[in-house]
Order: C-alpha cells, then sequence, then structure tokens
DNA sequence: TAAAAATACTCCATAGGTATTTTAT
DNA sequence: ATAAAATACCTATGGAGTATTTTTA
C-alpha cells in the first residue's frame, strides 16, 4: 500500500469525481482510477461504487476514508516536525559535565549558548566522567565537557583550556603565606583527595607520584566544596582547580605552583559518528570567546 | 514518502541494527540503507547517527520514528477493519421501504436476514417513495422495497410479489356482504384516498381511472391506519392492499375484486451500479422464501 | 582484522502517461 | 450524444538486488 493511493481516495470522496480529483492529485484519470482500483483489491473491498455519473461512497469505503484522512493528517504533522528541525543549529542539545566542573562552567556556557544559538533547546547532565562517557556511548548525550585526554576510540575531544591545580591550605598552615610553591616541596606532604570515581582524584594520584606527595589516608571527599571545608576546618591541605577558586574566602589560601604548574586540559568530547558536526564546531567557538570574556 | 519506508527506521530503531532490520523486512542491507538514506533526505534531517559499530537515534529521530508507529498501527487497523468487511455477505446494508409496506414487510424480512444473513448490520429506512429513491441514487440507501415499476434510469429492480387490493367497507356498508365486487360496479363510487406523496394514491388514482371511479374529495388521510379508521367510522370506502388487510377486525369488510383484480407489485430496487449484487440476489431468494413460508 | 554500513551498478516492477473504449444518461 | 470512468499499452522512475568499498573498533 501507498501514501499516495491514500491521498488519491480522499480527494474523491472529497470531489466525488474521478477527474477533478486527479487534477487536485496532478496525475491523470487513468492513473487515479488503476491505482484506486489496486488499492481495492488489495483491501479485498469496494471503497467507492461508480458509474459513469456520480461516484458513491460504500459504508465500509466512508470508514476507510476516514483512516486514509487520520494516517495523512499524521504523516503532515511528521514532514512539518521534520522541517522545524532542518536547521543544523536548532533542536535538542543533550550536553554533560562531570560534576567539579559542572556547577562552575554551566553558568556561562549556557548564557553563551542561550545568545548565540537560540533555537537550541539545552539538556544539561551532571555526572561523573565514566558515566558521561557512556552516555555519549550510547547516544543519551550529545556533547560533554571532560578531562583529557579521552581515549574511548569512538569518541573525539577539543580541548578548551588548561585548569591550573594550587595548592590549597588553611590560612593557619604554615605553607600559607608562601606567593608560590614548587611541587617538589611536597614530598612526604599528605594530600586530601576526592572519592574514587571522580577524574580529579586520579589526576591528583597522577600529581602524588611525580612530585612525592602522598594521599591522606582514612578520609576522602565527595566534592570539591567538601574538600575545601576540611583544608578550612584544618584537616589538610589539597589540590584544586583554578576554576574552583574563590579568592574571597579568608579562610582559605591557595598557592600558586612555580611553572611548569600540574594542570588538566579541559576539552569538548562528543562521538565521531555525530550528526552534528555544525553545533560541535559553534561550541567549541562560543566557549572559546566566552572564556576569553571572563 | 512511502510507508515502507516508516517501517524500515521503525525497524531499525527496534534493532538497532540495518542488518538485522533488513533482515525483519526481508530486503537487503543496501535497500534499507540507501531507502532511509532517502527518506532523511526527503525529511531534511537525520534520524538515525551510525557507525559500523553502533546505530544510534538522534532526538528528532526519536519523535519521526514515534510518528512512524502512530501510522504504521492507524494502516493496521484500516487493513483490518478492510478485512473484516472483505465477506461480500457482510457489513452495513442500508434498507428502505415506503410506509404503508415498512410496518407490514420489515417484521419478517428482518427476522429472515438475520437467520440467512447473521453477518449483515441491518439500517431500516421508512420513508415515502420519491425520497428513497433519491437516496438511492445519492448512496444513502443501499436497497428500497418499492412499488414497480420505478423507472429512474440509474436503478434497477427485481419484482418480488403481488400485492392485491381489495375493497374495504364498514360492516354497514350496502357491499359489507359480497364476497368479491366487479370494478365497474365502483363505478361513480367515492373512494377515500391517501394524501400526496404516498405510491398507494398514484396506484389508486389510476385504479379510478380504468374503473370509474372518484376520489371522495375533501378529505385525505396521512397513512393506511387512518384511511381504515375512516372506513370504520362511515366516512366513505376505500382500497387496502392485501398485506395490510388484518381480518380480525370485525367493525371493517374486505371484499376481494374478481380477477384481474387491482394490484400493486412489490419489487426490490437498487442501484445498477451496486457493488453488492451478491447481498441483492441473496435478498431476492430470502423474501421469495420467506413469502412463501407466510 | 572483522563486521557493519555505504556506495556502485544493474534490473525490473510498477506508477504514470497517452490513446482509446466502454458505459450510462 | 456526451461525459465520465475503465482499459490497453507504453514509458520511465525508483525500489530492490549483487558485488564491492569504506569505515572503525
Amino acid at each position: 500500500m501507498n501514501l499516495k493511493d491514500l491521498n488519491y481516495i480522499v480527494e474523491v470522496n472529497k470531489h466525488r469525481s474521478f477527474i477533478k480529483a486527479a487534477e487536485t492529485c496532478f496525475v491523470s484519470q487513468p492513473t487515479l482510477s488503476t491505482q484506486i482500483k489496486k488499492l481495492e483489491e488489495h483491501l479485498g473491498i469496494q471503497v467507492f461504487e461508480r458509474s459513469n455519473k456520480k461516484v458513491l461512497i460504500t459504508p465500509i469505503g466512508e470508514q476507510i476514508i476516514a483512516h486514509a484522512q487520520i494516517i495523512l493528517d499524521q504523516v503532515d504533522k511528521m514532514q512539518s516536525l521534520a522541517k522545524n528541525h532542518q536547521d543544523p543549529l536548532a533542536g535538542q542539545l543533550r550536553i554533560g559535565a562531570f560534576p567539579s566542573l559542572a556547577s562552575h562552567l554551566f553558568p556561562s556556557v549556557v548564557t553563551a549558548i542561550k545568545t548565540a544559538l537560540p533555537k537550541i533547546q539545552l539538556i544539561l547532565v551532571e555526572e561523573k566522567t565514566d558515566i558521561l562517557i557512556n552516555q555519549l556511548e550510547k547516544g543519551d548525550i550529545d556533547v560533554a565537557f571532560l578531562s583529557l585526554p579521552v581515549k574511548t576510540p569512538s569518541l573525539i575531544s577539543e580541548s578548551l583550556f588548561d585548569d591550573e591545580f594550587e595548592l590549597a591550605v588553611s590560612n593557619e598552615h604554615p605553607l600559607a603565606n608562601k606567593t608560590t610553591i614548587s611541587p617538589h616541596q611536597l614530598i612526604d606532604q599528605q594530600l586530601l583527595l576526592l572519592d574514587e570515581g571522580h577524574c580529579m582524584r586520579d589526576q591528583a594520584l597522577q600529581f602524588c607520584q611525580w612530585s612525592g606527595a602522598k594521599e591522606q589516608l582514612g578520609v576522602r571527599a565527595a566534592s570539591l566544596e567538601t574538600l575545601r571545608q576540611m583544608v578550612i576546618a584544618g584537616t589538610g591541605v589539597t589540590l584544586m582547580p583554578a576554576i574552583a577558586i574563590d579568592k574571597t574566602n579568608p579562610n582559605i589560601n591557595y598557592i600558586p605552583f612555580q611553572q611548569p604548574a600540574p594542570k588538566r586540559t579541559i576539552g569538548l568530547v562528543w562521538r565521531k559518528s555525530t550528526v552534528r558536526g555544525k553545533i560541535m564546531q559553534e561550541l567549541i567557538d562560543l566557549v572559546g570567546r566566552s572564556l576569553i570574556s571572563t
């Protein structure tokens, strides 16, 4: 069966004439006749009762035509739905970021997207890195802000900016008044770290291995904010990414490292197979610009 | 656009694989790929995001597929509706009879149809002859019981039985005790007649012209039942079709005419162009049999 | 390297057209 | 006689097939 045939019977019903219906369908009368005949044979019923002077609709024909109307209406809806999404810079965009980044990055990014890509409907997802990667692979989200590198083969990434770590100490701490610090000054120092599953934990562990620092055992924080409060309480010291640093708090001091400072690279990550390369490019430009302006 | 294409995307959505979907659709994988690609181009959007390892559904694709599902479901409904009406002896039958016939004919006919054609859904219409003919022409009813002949060119008829007229007189009337009567005995007699628009009026007027009887002016009845009551009341005499005669009423006498008695022929009438010749033939047989049995 | 989708091409089924016939008024 | 639908027959679009290439995990 064919959607055109359904349109044919609907038009014949409207005009009660094969010739007029053929005109409105932009086909010849014989085409219309044969197609309708085939449809009737396929359905096994007569839709029309025709003589050379009159076209009548059979009772079952009326029901068939009512169904055809619904089908064609639904097809119309589908096509206009598609038309409203033809713009590659429109539609839903599901965007993720891991927790220690999301709350600091999303506000400015969302604002930038809303003004630059007003037809994009944003859905924000805040999950740990491995969950975001999984959601990317499954197609549950379209793009994510992650620490690079991401080595999942089906994903590609573009780095956006470096986020340097600083040492967070309470203002009572012996190191509190240093203006800079060398990683090697931390040999055998103990660092408070985040809990398992946070990408920043892995980055901090890497830093420990390189600098000779140790993890402070027996306690692991679940968020940067908790970590910060623990530092203020004098429980220990930790690394804090620059993006999460709030210098207005007088009870905690952040000491930058001497160059080359430890850092993480934040980038956009999406599927190689994405059908929305246009948006990805726009996002890279957009975030680049919004970072310069802040 | 094509219904097959909609099925293709629905199946790919189900299996998340072009190869598996191709199998369930009984087409080759390249056919499926090219058809879906064409559909996507036609809609101007991407339904799927595919790599060689994974098939993902885009957000707009999900909506498109939801529409496709609805459309295909509706098509299924339409086809099963058609299937349930493939039996030529099933479905709705709209059947008419004029008033002076309907109340006496319908009960037995309906019973006969219900047992012989149980899958037929009957709709009964009781109207004056010209309205019934009009409804037949317009396709509002499928068949009617009418007095023959019917000379409308688009209709054909089959006679069922003759319905003889008898003279109805009150039991006080001078003719009340006759066992038969000749039409010529009615010369210059006045007959009560039905009102304009009843086919029996025309038949009675024809009888008057032939027999030399006259219409009793100044009063016209709207139904046979009224006419009967007027005869009982002594207002006059009239013709009564045999089918409407109830001999149990002692206040009115029905006198048969000598042969050849005046009569009307009752027949089935339907459109030449009908698509339900089978039912018409069944009806003729059926009514024939039901008349024999009564 | 293996497995899946995309591409290239070929074929043929059928939608559609033109010319004509049939049918009913 | 006229006007509408049906039929006959031809054309050509495009759906579907096979063989092959591309892609990527």
